[in-house]
RNA sequence: GGGGGCGUAGCUCAGUUGGAUAGAGCAUCAGCCUUCUAAGCUGAGGGUCGCAGGUUCGAUCCCUGCCGCCCCUACCA
């Protein structure tokens, strides 16, 4: 409802700027630095004062002179020297907005790809990684809740070094055979995923004092390309077992994917030897006769790099391109890539064959990528736009991807590409020490520790969970003693994941998290547990008027618009039902700006709000019945808005708190 | 060296594309539970928006130069 008085605003001020003053142009709009001074700011006046060289004032008055004024706007002022400040019609809005008058954007044709979560399948899940995959999930949330068309990829780099080298600590190191190896993910502790990390760790940490071993490495990864090996199949039963153990860590936070596209399949099936072909084609690769990279195919640093910083310096010459295929013959990661973004965008002329993989609890299948064929799926890939959530470090390596689709003369799709970033977690040195984490002299000094996999240092995902739970419980047990056992935990378990998955995304996106479990662990202030609360705070007065009346009144005969505007004179009755109506606003403009922390700091300032009416206007024991339906009927309100937001943050309502 | 990011309250962070008196949470201190459960509410203190210039009616925001921190700049991913 807020979007679309917004949007006819917006329309009626451009008409007007066309009309009186011959300009074509957008209106922007703000919200006013005050609640007093109204609803909606238009600032437009500003901007004109400069070109048109007169009073902004003067330019405001002109411009509200003769406006048709857009349903349920009440009137336009004009403040300070030049602001033009909108009013609603608080009855004619709330009676609308209470009534549900909402209008559903139409689901949109083309699709979008969200990549995310895109985790080595050779070891637990970690914190840095919950960044990753909450952001995406809750982008993707973002975009289903305004009908556009969503498919979520987890791709799976299952040939990579990370699996070799966990491979190769199981076959060198621990001299396992496959049906070892399968005891192991067979039994239940320690558990696999577990396992493999401190493996991966032993196994970086021997490479390190015994640099010759890196030749296990080298074996590992020539035997999983060519194919042949004991080798192959325990490289494919490892990162299996891991995949399943990413996605049950994730679907505990509500993390859902559509398709497991794997870099198996990407070889196997010669995406790459397509797309390089096509690369080679074009021109957008040339093979280097000279220098450091003598041998290889490279993309020449001109193509992705900004065009001022030119080499003016002209001996670098070839000092930076990047290398897409070794002098070897093998192929970069990024040349994979490059074939994977072409498959995204449906330009490779080639498909996955698709068998499927996990089921989650309510029903959903996750698809996974075959090289022979097995079933038939729905359709995969070919979007018209792609978002890969990748951290910051990877920038370059996504903007040579885009360079490539570029060079090959992609040009829509190049621009379609987007690398949604984000920055590192790091581990706070207090959190280290409560660990027992040891930190060397050089980190001791630092301000938060780097997360690091080679090194085991880290928080695992399910242990963070589990850690949250076990907090959770201790508070629902002391509030709730006489609650059934089950139901506590799984009280306790939906707080849990709405207090990481709001830690998660209470920052932006290019902001560096330093972990803190203290932090993390808080249910006070600023977090889910808050939000929740407030949710579960709105359902006991609903239950309660229902426990004691049978059924909520009937609000539409028993109020009107004349009896809420009565009501809604209150500034603090009628901030929160505006801040309310602006949930999908919010959504919209988060979209925008590509910031999933927008859309959560709105939840908790509508759970703020709504605490506060809480405190000051008890509902039940109103006596006044038009006031006490009309406070009804706005819990009715709030409570629907918070469960829409907190959907769109992947947060649930506990039953109780 | 080159490219990118950051610097806002004691701490962690917002700040809606240049606008009205710079905001939250945590921490500290002082109040509020016989009520729709206090995981809450009310109030207080706390700021040279890194520093210095520039652009203009107006700058935390844009430009330039410094200072400090981080990341990238692999035939690793």
């Amino acid at each position: 409802m807020f979007t679309q008085i917004e949007a006819a605003v917006s329309r009626a001020f451009k008409q007007q700027l066309a009309s009186k003053l011959n300009l074509n142009r957008e209106v922007t709009l703000e919200q006013p630095k005050q609640s007093s001074f109204g609803e909606l700011a238009i600032p437009v006046a500003f901007q004109l004062a400069r070109e048109l060289k007169r009073p902004p004032k003067q330019i405001a008055e002109e411009l509200i002179a003769g406006l048709p004024k857009p349903e349920g706007v009440a009137c336009f002022e004009i403040a300070g020297n030049g602001y033009i400040n909108l009013r609603l019609d608080r009855g004619a809005y709330a009676w609308s907005i209470l009534r549900g008058v909402e209008t559903k954007p139409e689901q949109s044709l083309d699709k979008i790809i969200v990549e995310h979560t895109n985790i080595n399948p050779n070891k637990a899940a970690h914190i840095g990684h919950l960044r990753n995959a909450v952001l995406g999930d809750t982008f993707v949330r973002m975009l289903r809740k305004r009908s556009y068309r969503v498919e979520v990829q987890n791709y799976i780099d299952n040939t990579g070094v990370q699996v070799a080298d966990v491979v190769a600590g199981f076959h060198y190191l621990g001299h396992k055979s496959i049906d070892d190896v399968k005891a192991l993910i067979e039994s239940a502790s320690p558990r696999f995923d577990y396992h493999c990390w401190d493996l991966y760790a032993r196994i970086s940490a021997h490479y390190k004092e015994h640099p010759e071993s890196l030749a296990w490495r080298d074996a590992t990864l020539h035997a999983i390309e060519s194919g042949e090996s004991d080798l192959v199949v325990l490289g494919h039963i490892v990162s299996d077992a891991i995949v399943s153990a990413h996605l049950k860590t994730m679907c505990r936070l509500g993390i859902k994917y559509d398709v497991l596209p794997r870099e198996s399949e990407i070889l196997h099936l010669k995406f790459w030897a397509t797309a390089l072909e096509l690369l080679k084609q074009r021109n957008a690769i040339y093979f280097e006769t000279q220098g450091k990279n003598k041998g290889c195919w490279v993309m020449p640093a001109a193509a992705f790099r900004t065009a001022d910083a030119e080499s003016e310096r002209g001996e670098a010459e070839g000092e930076d391109s990047k290398v897409i295929v070794r002098s070897n013959g093998t192929v970069t990661y990024v040349g994979k890539d490059i074939a994977y973004q072409l498959w995204k965008f449906g330009l490779l002329g080639k498909d996955f064959y698709y068998r499927p993989g996990f089921s989650y609890p309510d029903g959903h299948q996750v698809w996974v990528t075959d090289d022979k064929p097995y079933a038939t799926a729905p359709s995969f890939g070919a979007a018209a736009q792609v978002f890969n959530v990748i951290d910051s470090r990877q920038a370059y390596l996504q903007d040579v991807v885009v360079a490539g689709l570029r060079a090959l003369g992609f040009t829509r799709e190049a621009d379609a590409s987007v690398h949604f970033s984000y920055e590192m977690v790091m581990l706070s040195p207090r959190t280290c020490a409560e660990l027992g984490i040891e930190l060397s002299d050089e980190d001791k000094r630092r301000p938060y520790v780097e997360v690091s996999g080679r090194k085991g240092l880290g928080v695992k995902a399910d242990d963070l969970i589990d850690k949250l739970i076990e907090t959770a419980l201790e508070e629902v047990e002391s509030r709730h003693p006489d609650a059934p056992v089950e139901q506590r935990r799984q009280v306790a378990t939906q707080i849990a994941a709405g207090a990481l998955r709001y830690f998660m995304l209470k920052f932006t996106r290019n902001s560096l998290i330093a972990f803190d479990l203290h932090e993390a662990l808080g249910f006070e202030g600023e977090t889910g547990p808050y939000v929740q609360y407030a949710a579960v705070r709105a359902q006991n007065i609903l239950r309660k008027f229902k426990e004691r009346s049978g059924v909520l009144p009937d609000f539409e005969r028993s109020l009107s618009p004349e009896s809420l505007a009565r009501c809604f004179d209150s500034e603090e009755l009628w901030q929160l039902l505006l801040l309310a109506s602006k949930a999908d606003s919010i959504v919209d403009r988060a979209i925008g700006s590509g910031e999933p922390a927008h859309v959560a700091k709105y939840g908790f300032q509508l759970a703020q709000a709504f605490n506060n009416f809480y405190h000051h206007s008890p509902v039940l024991g109103e006596e006044d019945m038009e006031r006490r339906n009309t406070l009804l009927w706005l819990t009715q309100y709030v409570h629907q808005q918070l469960l829409r937001t907190m959907d769109v943050l992947g947060i649930e309502q506990p039953e109780y708190m």
